[in-house]
DNA sequence: GTTATTTAACTTGTACGCAAGTTAATTGTT
DNA sequence: AACAATTAACTTGCGTACAAGTTAAATAAC
């Protein structure tokens, strides 16, 4: 009887292929929405967006940055961080303005306010290391672990030709 | 010389904490979008995007769901929901019907169309394993791993009160 | 030196995510 | 039965993401 011992046929061992629960993909987009759904409630008292947030991180290590060069560090792109520096730039956070050497470039400045907010948001990184239930190692080796398959992934986009 | 013992100011020890590139969560959130980027030419052929494409996973492997239960099984609330069933509607992949015995539910039901996909997308997820860079074993760990990463977080969610 | 190319940022249009508020149907209470 | 509370989906408004196209400045070619 040969059903007993290939109890899947070949139509359903393709939907385990498709199947939402076995899929990486699926769980590295679930689990960020769900970590910045949590970011939320920590943010939203300082005025800011998860995004934002992240702007201000690289700010905060190194300011008067180009935007090409902040949206390096963020895997963004310009059409992304415009809108979003301009409304911290309205909230007062940080300055925009051309480069004097090449007016092309817009240098991104933290104000003192932008730079005042870091030790208002010093609490948030713990909290959420806290709310991740991960040992300091399983944070590190996970933190390492999504890196690299973000360059992987980053690496083979760059390598497939737009098919169509 | 104590500086020489210990390099790192107190705030410079502090600012460890705020680095980007040691933060678990920008490493979700940029391996995410890079994930999403590398969908795009694979999905663009099919009219799909990648939130409609997972909307098609669950109802390839479960049709006649409502928008609440679709919603359960992404992690998605109707506000996001809806708007994307009705330009998968527009598109001819499905169907939304209210609930003959309880007319607050909608139906959404797959169009031969819609069930058609599922042979047309059948080359993706093996695809994207392999733009992942894992082994069949790494694929399936770090999918648990995030998937236990995503239920704790989302408990923490609903634990934490709403600070305001 | 003029023209062509490249580059950086901006703009526009589409599609999410999600909070907050609305509408309509169902259930619970009395 | 009448009314209150709950529920499911929808709508609105805002903030990302990102492709595609625009503008203006800098560099390269000639």
């Amino acid at each position: 009887m040969p059903s007993a011992k290939r109890p899947r046929t070949d139509t359903a061992a393709a939907a385990d292929w498709q199947r939402l629960d076995s899929q990486l993909c699926f769980a590295l987009y679930s689990a960020s929405l769900a970590m910045t759904r949590r970011y939320r409630p920590l943010l939203d008292p300082l005025g800011l967006t998860y995004p934002q947030y992240l702007a201000l991180l690289v700010l905060w290590e190194r300011d008067d940055l180009g935007v090409g060069e902040l949206g390096e560090r963020l895997f963004l792109d310009s059409g992304t961080l415009t809108p979003l520096l301009k409304r911290m730039e309205a909230a007062g956070w940080l300055q925009r303005e051309r480069a004097a050497d090449d007016e092309r470039r817009v240098i991104v400045s933290l104000t003192p306010a932008g730079r005042g907010l870091r030790q208002r948001a010093r609490h948030v990184p713990p909290q959420l290391a806290r709310a991740s239930g991960c040992s300091a190692d399983e944070l590190v080796s996970l933190t390492q672990r999504l890196q690299a398959l973000r360059s992987t992934i980053l690496d083979s986009t760059r390598a497939a030709p737009v098919s169509h």
